[in-house]
DNA sequence: TGCCGATGTATCGGTCCGATACATCAAGGC
DNA sequence: GCCTTGATGTATCGGACCGATACATCGGCA
């Protein structure tokens, strides 16, 4: 039981940041706006109830400096100061299972653009499985539209055609970005694992789709 | 005070729908996430209370097929059957008032693919502005966007590099559908209006709603 | 000195959504 | 006739997420 996708992406995201280096709650959101670039950002309002949640679930801890006030009196409310969060080795942990996890989820739009981010992290056969996964996904949601498109062809203004379309080679054109970074996923393992010729006796047809776009 | 963006999405798609005829919730969904397409859809959990929610305010009405149980007994609570919602008068006042609406709401990403999904409907002077504005923010967001990536050239690895490129790309490629619309929109404007005085009247007359305040 | 913008932490009211539940009805197998 | 199946249809809950907002600190800079 989980409202939306019980957190996944913002989860990944932080852990995933954390990683590299322990940070700051400020730091941490610029971040993760920079690593998620055009398709995605935070705020405030979402990361720091998430990261209350990490530390509740012992995944990262916070590292608060100094204020124990031994005095015991005292009680300026005004001692706010920097956070640094930190990961746990269960947060590592959580972090390797999310990475690792290939199923439905790492090629839903929000999921996949975050794990990809996370891609050099990411073991190569689960890199390949999750680009597979996401092509396939999209083109199952370009053939159930196309469909839908061809039903009311002629019961549409202009404009709403337009929308179509535009949306359409959108996800065409993320087909054929995907295509790319397949072949070039298959090209690098087989040439990894060269040691066996006698394993990789096909595979070389790696430029399928690989027309000049762009 | 509103949360997200004060429902206006959700709202602004059902009255639009609704406004070219009545229908129940189960169709509208469907025919809203066949109106947006690749870009958008919308759940029941939204649906039904955006529903409440207009009900409330008066803007469309609930058209429940008798069952108004006149005996008092018989609380058979399984009287459930199709509630056809339909616009009422300050229902269209609503929606032509958030079509006419050119503001920063108007060209954010949500916002922006609805109301395009309507601009059948929309003034022709603010389906120009819209897509100008449209345009800048893009723009706009283009610019802080390399700038940041030229920040971090160095210092990210070749998926996120990947991924940037790739959103880059993608933003650029709206911006040119853009362009190719602004000057389809400002062809058929020009054209409009250096043509017969008798077209242009009947856009300038259109249906009143001149602005005025409100 | 006093103001300003960047840094920094935090919450509130609200929207939206996935999952789920439950009811109706037509088609088709048996 | 009965029963499963799937499309149709209405409805809610818990939770993720967000915009706005509030407040505090700190380094310029006039």
């Amino acid at each position: 039981m989980a409202g939306r996708k019980s957190s996944g992406v913002l989860e990944l995201a932080v852990l995933g940041l954390l990683h590299e280096t322990p940070m700051h709650g400020y730091e941490l959101r610029k971040r993760l706006n920079a690593l998620l670039g055009m398709f995605r950002a935070f705020s405030y309002g979402s990361l720091y109830p998430c990261l209350k949640r990490l530390v509740e679930q012992g995944l990262i801890v916070e590292d608060r400096p100094e204020d124990d006030d031994p005095g015991g009196a005292l009680l300026l409310q005004s001692r706010r100061s920097k956070i640094v969060y930190k990961l746990t080795a269960d947060g590592k942990e959580r972090l390797q299972e999310l990475l690792t996890e290939a199923g439905p989820a790492a090629w839903e739009d929000e999921g996949f653009g975050v794990r990809f981010a996370f891609f050099s992290h990411t073991r190569a056969d689960v890199r390949l499985r999750i680009l597979e996964g996401r092509r396939s996904r999209l083109e199952e949601r370009l053939e159930s539209f196309r469909a839908a498109l061809a039903r009311t062809r002629e019961r549409v203004d202009s404009y709403t055609l337009e929308l179509h379309n535009h949306g359409l080679e959108s996800v065409e054109r993320e087909v054929r970005w995907l295509n790319e970074l397949i072949g070039r996923e298959r090209a690098e393992q087989a040439g990894g694992r060269s040691k066996r010729p006698d394993e990789r006796a096909e595979e070389a047809s790696a430029d399928d789709t690989s027309d000049g776009d762009r």
